[in-house]
DNA sequence: AGGACGGCGTTTTTT
DNA sequence: ACGCCGTCCT
């Protein structure tokens, strides 16, 4: 294809882009805003613009900057790229923050007192480290988790806060108040085994930026425009990140989508998006609203949805697309109706000619992919789970890297600890013990405690001559690393080590399979030049590389949905306590509710063609029988667009939507969001969202439900009541599904 | 050093 | 209900 269009001066490139499109390729000066709804052409905008700068010589492909946060986005960003200009786009700095940011920090990893060959923990390692640290401040790990303490110094991480600048009022009570000083420790930990986690390297960007002006104005006047994808997803640090690299030229494009911000429980900021413009001063704001994936139908039920968040843009998403089906909404009995239901209908595609593949099925989480498993299996309905654990996190995978991280970087303590006595070769705890003292003694690493221990007779006889052989083992695969390739090295290092011998010997049904994993990590290591290179490829790109090629159903939750599309979609468990999830309230009230819903939007604009919302009226959770009412979301798709359905024998349902449901709830507007209020039997509305039963129970009333029979209530706990049924055992259920007897 | 038992949690996930 | 993790006991 030529790059010179039919209009002389007009390069082929702007053939096919709407005019809103258009401009957002064409803005180059200044800071812009892409508000790109879901399905307007987001990625063709951005290599498109990217593609922009490079050919009209604006600047080289090593002055922009363009950040994504997956590897996948970067990935599809530079073979479209490529696609687009050819190898003109080498050189370009495109990767995800944190591979960009580990890139810069190499560079000038003295300045924050890291060594560059830095090791980048992973969720393992840091917990271990954290771990350690509370059993050394003598801290009850069952009041204060290790998991919980690690959230926090992440969530201050990732608001740009260093332990200097943390205010400790927000450590609430764990960790004995102590939790600032706990961050603080672990950052020197970290420093003294050469050692960072993801946070860090984006902190550790702005620590350099903002103690070194030089080393900042350098990469400001390098990258003349810098592009960002997802904006919506950005935390603070990224943002903070961006805003100094974009400070002096305000060459900043942003694109995203305030509503399909569903990262917030991990640091996202969505408040970043939607103050841009302040942030960004004379910033210019271009709405792609133009939807090319999905019918008529679909976005206004999407549409109506989200009009119920109050903090948004706001954006209308409209098609030139001709009419399709209406969204339906279908209330089964439980979740094996539901299953089942979802598994006949996609019989029913797969009878029309619908490929498996255009079919997905997204849950909000993960526990609800069992039954439609079981479903699949038994109806013969060839599916593929998205998610999961992945390669890189694999026990077998982590303990090989943790050999060759070792052989790389030998104050890598944590890998040390994961490795030393795997195989068991007689180091156990007791030595290491002494290791640990020797090392915080001497100020060493653990490695060069054993080096040093090994000469005195600190140890048993047995446990010296253990570790002096792992010493000299380890010394010789240093030595070997220098002229072996590293392909070889890691062979050598997992037979020489035991490892191998380790799984062989193993006769758990797992073990030709770890076996397996091992191999295919020194094929896939085959694809770096270096170790270091590949190390660093391990740590920043966690991904399942394998995109299987087969037609398949996808099941996934709706988290792992997010930028893909589907004919058709299906979306259960759209019920009270499950979707919105009762967590999501809990923890972060009204902004957990709103993301809750932008997660629904993202559910509901993955379809093409046709979208299948459903509620299960019971549902096991947690080995117990649980009642949930419709989700609040039923409600609010538009009545009288969508296709209502109930199935039969749901004695005890709400009515169908579209047919007055909800009439009997008083509802009023809050904020711009619906807020379902009822009165109580004793007291009137209370905190909260939850939606209120009619008629009052008292305990001891004798009651009738469907599915359990006859029973006598023995407790209420606001619309959940306790039934002692006479044959079906004590039940939790929803004083909606029972009627007094 | 390895198995048994008890306690707890059980939304979403990338880098 | 269930699985995972940590501890304790042998």
């Amino acid at each position: 294809m030529s790059l010179i269009s039919d209009r002389p001066g007009e390069p082929a490139y702007f053939a096919n882009l709407n005019p809103p499109q258009r401009q957002a390729v064409e803005t180059l000066e200044g800071p812009v805003l892409v508000l790109a709804g879901a399905g307007t052409g987001k990625t063709r905008v951005l290599t498109t613009r990217l593609g922009h700068i490079l050919m009209t010589g604006r600047a080289y492909p090593s002055q922009v900057l363009a950040v994504t946060f997956t590897n996948k986005a970067a990935r599809e960003m530079r073979e479209r790229l490529e696609r687009l200009i050819g190898a003109d786009a080498e050189g370009m700095w495109l990767g995800t923050f944190h591979a960009l940011a580990a890139r810069i920090l190499r560079r000038h990893a003295e300045a924050v007192g890291l060594k560059s060959n830095f090791t980048i923990l992973d969720t393992d390692d840091q917990l271990r480290l954290v771990k350690q640290q509370l059993a050394a401040e003598g801290i009850d790990d069952k009041r204060s988790p290790a998991r919980a303490v690690l959230a926090v110094i992440e969530r201050w991480k990732d608001r740009g806060l260093t332990p200097d600048k943390v205010d400790g009022e927000d450590a609430g009570d764990l960790a004995d108040g102590r939790l600032v000083k706990l961050y603080g420790q672990y950052q020197e930990r970290l420093r003294a085994l050469n050692a960072t986690d993801f946070g860090d390297l984006l902190l550790h960007n702005l620590t350099i930026f903002l103690g070194q002006p030089a080393i900042l104005a350098d990469y400001q006047r390098k990258f003349r425009y810098i592009l960002v994808d997802e904006y919506q997803d950005t935390n603070i640090s990224q943002y903070l990140w961006l805003r100094l690299l974009a400070q002096s030229h305000k060459n900043i494009c942003c694109v995203g989508d305030d509503d399909q911000s569903i990262y917030g429980w991990r640091g996202a900021e969505v408040g970043n998006i939607l103050r841009f413009e302040q942030d960004f001063p004379g910033a210019t704001v271009i709405r792609l609203e133009q939807n090319y994936r999905s019918t008529p139908e679909i976005l206004n039920a999407a549409g109506h949805l989200i009009a119920h968040n109050a903090g948004r843009l706001g954006k209308t998403l409209w098609t030139a697309g001709t009419a399709g089906d209406k969204v339906r909404v279908r209330g089964m009995w439980d979740g094996e109706e539901e299953a089942r239901w979802v598994a006949d209908e996609i019989e029913a595609d797969q009878r029309r000619g619908t490929p498996l593949s255009e079919v997905a099925v997204l849950v909000r989480a993960s526990f609800q992919m069992r039954e439609f498993e079981e479903r699949f299996i038994t109806t013969g309905i060839p599916y593929r789970v998205v998610g999961g654990p992945r390669f890189y996190e694999r026990q077998e995978i982590r303990d090989a890297l943790a050999y060759l991280r070792l052989i790389h970087q030998s104050d890598d303590d944590l890998a040390f600890e994961r490795i030393v006595n795997t195989p068991r070769r007689g180091i156990g705890t007791a030595t290491i013990q002494t290791l640990h003292m020797v090392g915080r003694g001497q100020g060493v690493s653990l490695m060069e405690a054993a080096r040093r221990v090994v000469e005195t007779d600190e140890l048993k006889p047995a446990a010296r001559k253990a570790v002096a052989l792992l010493v000299r083992d380890f010394d010789r695969w240093r030595r070997e690393a220098e002229r072996l390739p590293h392909t070889e090295l890691a062979q050598v290092v997992l037979d020489e080590s035991g490892y191998t011998a380790m799984w062989q010997a193993d006769k758990t049904p797992e073990a030709p399979g770890r076996l397996e994993n091992l191999k295919e990590l020194i094929v896939g290591m085959a694809e770096f030049e270096t170790l270091a290179g590949f190390l660093e490829h391990v740590s920043l790109v966690m991904d399942n590389a394998i995109e299987s090629g087969g037609d398949l159903v996808t099941l996934m939750t709706l988290h792992a949905a997010k930028g893909l599309e589907f004919a058709h979609v299906f979306l259960p468990g759209w019920e009270e306590g499950l979707f919105p999830h009762q967590r999501a309230l809990d923890d972060n009230g009204q902004a957990g509710l709103e993301e809750e819903r932008r997660l629904a939007y993202v559910g509901l604009t993955r379809a093409k063609r046709k979208a299948d919302v459903s509620y299960a009226a019971n549902r096991r959770m947690h080995g117990q029988w649980q009642s949930a009412l419709p989700s609040r979301f039923v409600d609010e798709l538009p009545h009288d667009q969508i296709e209502a359905e109930t199935a039969q024998g749901m004695y005890g349902m709400r009515a169908p939507v579209g047919r007055g449901a909800f009439d009997d709830i008083e509802t009023s507007s809050f904020g711009g969001y619906r807020r379902i209020v009822r009165p109580l039997p004793g007291g009137g509305p209370r905190e909260g969202l939850q939606i209120r039963a009619v008629g009052g129970f008292a305990v001891g009333d004798r009651v009738f439900h469907q599915k359990f029979g006859t029973g006598t209530v023995r407790e209420i706990e606001d619309a959940k009541l306790t039934i002692n049924f006479d044959h079906a055992g004590e039940k939790r259920v929803m004083d909606s599904f029972v009627q007094k007897a």
